[in-house]
DNA sequence: CTGAAAGCGCTAACAA
DNA sequence: TTGTTAGCGCTTTCAG
């Protein structure tokens, strides 16, 4: 059996109370006791039960990751599940443990919140889309603290974190631009609040540089290499095709690549493609791909760091921007002078 | 609060035990009352607490799935990460949690089921390397059932999941002889147990062309992208290089494509190249890539299924062997004939 | 500054 | 077939 409380009382020749409260740190413990206590617990390898812990409410240093999608979107999930990774590692460092809910379909958050609650998480990562109005209000009403990722929300437990999918797609079409860059593609518009933000900041930008938002130039589609590989090919296949294209994610854009190529179109030579995520893998794409670094670093620090303020120090949710980072490669160059 | 059984023992005139009893199947409870019991249960929108249950030792429906590894191998993660995400699916579809236990440094197994274990997990996932035998020891002395990925080992409480990864080093090989390759490198040479299965298979069946094994030809390194450019460039520079490259992973083999590239290698008109994993991203890379599926689905089913098998009905821990799949895509092809 | 009592939700053992 | 009692390990009153 493991060590508990009363064991260490026993040893010390207490009360399991005044063990529980010197190990949390209470002022209400003589020195003297506190430090006998500490060391006894540490000589007979005292692990505290979040179990008990948990059963009375109080807190269990866990938290729950959720993966809440159909698995057909697998493939945007790879940049989703790179992010887990880091959270998991970032968790970890700050002595928390992740409870995963991983659920084939996506269920409304009020039932993800009621299977997840009873195991006493402290608080919850969540990366579900937000479509209707019950979900707004099972994310108002929890009393446990949530962070959203990359979600526009934000209430008294919850903190939406957004990364910089706007002022990313805004660095992408200047970079672009200044190559000289006038007919710059958008692939993978879809209702998707990342992809709404995408889309917009490409909007803005390219107004902003004094062109035209030409609709044949956006392409509606989802987010994976197959998605890309049919945007490339119909974007190929226009009467003018684009000299650039900004791809909705780094695996669509390696599919874009794909299709074009089969157009006879190279990459960057005659066409420059930027990615979103910057995965593992997409400074080895051929050419290098060139995309928003979407930080996941930054992304895993600030969920946890925000969840662990709301948890220990009852701070109020908030909405929180993660800047990306334009990391440019081989996939975008000069465009390619009219001969 | 949630409804407990005392709610439900209230409403239906019946006392917490009965309850209980009723909910988990028990036959000493009659088919009226139980009936009585599962309908209010319903009604109220019972969920057990796993937290109770796992506090006196029952079982809580929850396995931890463990990432024990230094953040410096996390190539080799991407498999990992791709198995992890299989297997969270198939431990939901039969109703089973994962918890997540990340650490930065690989930790002795004892350590990791001592952080475990009082989170009241029924059974524990495990990919780490056995060393030395400190851990075989903690392996054959744990209580909790225990699955090893990829690992040869098993014990009363322990089942090993061997993939196929001797087999499948063996069915490229054979792949290779037959388009006419007698020079095949392998790359990837390491003392990670899932590598020396490979090369052991590339060794045998080598032999068994007729071949012979040629030191110069294996390549010893690390299993990422990195390093895979490395020996394809090393190979690439042999005074007779192979025309065939047997690489320890997709990563690693679109490396060494990158590699050969560099010196003015093309794949598969120069030289075929061989994967091993067939992550989600290998059949978009350029060529697509020939590689071993190591059927992951199949992984994740054992992998859960045994550990229910040991949870539930308390069956002994096997050795199991999944074998892998041959893919055959773009990156090999007939050898080249001599000039 | 310290301790005794009670209870979180559940189930195993024993009693009726 | 059903119910009573006790206890898992912890923390929160409340009393010393």
């Amino acid at each position: 059996m493991a060590v508990t409380i009363y064991d260490i009382a026993k040893e010390v020749n207490t009360s399991a109370v005044t063990v529980s409260l010197a190990l949390r740190g209470s002022k209400r413990v003589s020195a003297a006791t506190k430090e006998r206590i500490v060391k006894t617990a540490r000589k007979l390898g005292y692990q505290p039960n979040p179990l008990a812990r948990g059963l009375i409410g109080a807190k269990t240093k866990t938290f729950a990751f959720v993966f809440n999608y159909s698995s057909a979107d697998f493939a945007h999930d790879l940049s989703y599940m790179e992010l887990f990774h880091v959270i998991a590692q970032e968790a970890s460092k700050q002595d928390y443990k992740l409870f995963v809910h991983s659920s084939m379909t996506a269920k409304p958050i009020q039932e993800v919140f009621s299977e997840v609650i009873p195991y006493g998480v402290d608080g919850v990562i969540l990366g579900t889309n937000i479509n209707n109005e019950t979900d707004r209000q099972a994310l108002e009403q929890t009393q446990v603290p949530t962070v959203l990722l990359g979600r526009d929300f934000y209430s008294e437990k919850v903190t939406g974190l957004v990364y910089g999918g706007y002022q990313g797609a805004r660095q992408a079409v200047k970079h672009l631009v200044e190559r000289g860059h006038r007919r710059i593609a958008f692939a993978g518009k879809s209702n998707i609040e990342a992809s709404i933000r995408r889309l917009a900041g490409y909007a803005s930008a390219i107004a902003e540089a004094g062109l035209q938002v030409d609709e044949e130039l956006i392409i509606e589609s989802g987010w994976d290499v197959e998605a890309g590989e049919i945007a490339g090919v119909r974007l190929a296949k226009l009467p003018q095709p684009p000299t650039a294209i900004i791809a909705g994610t780094d695996l669509m854009a390696i599919g874009v690549i794909a299709g074009l190529k089969e157009e006879g179109l190279n990459v960057p030579d005659d066409v420059s493609v930027i990615g979103f995520d910057n995965l593992h893998i997409s400074r080895f794409s051929i050419p290098a791909l060139t995309t928003n670094d979407m930080r996941r670093d930054l992304i895993a620090a600030s969920a946890v760091s925000s969840l662990i303020d709301m948890v220990e120090k009852d701070s109020e949710g908030q909405r929180v921007t993660i800047p990306s980072d334009l990391v440019v490669r081989d996939s975008t160059g000069k465009v390619k002078p009219l001969v």
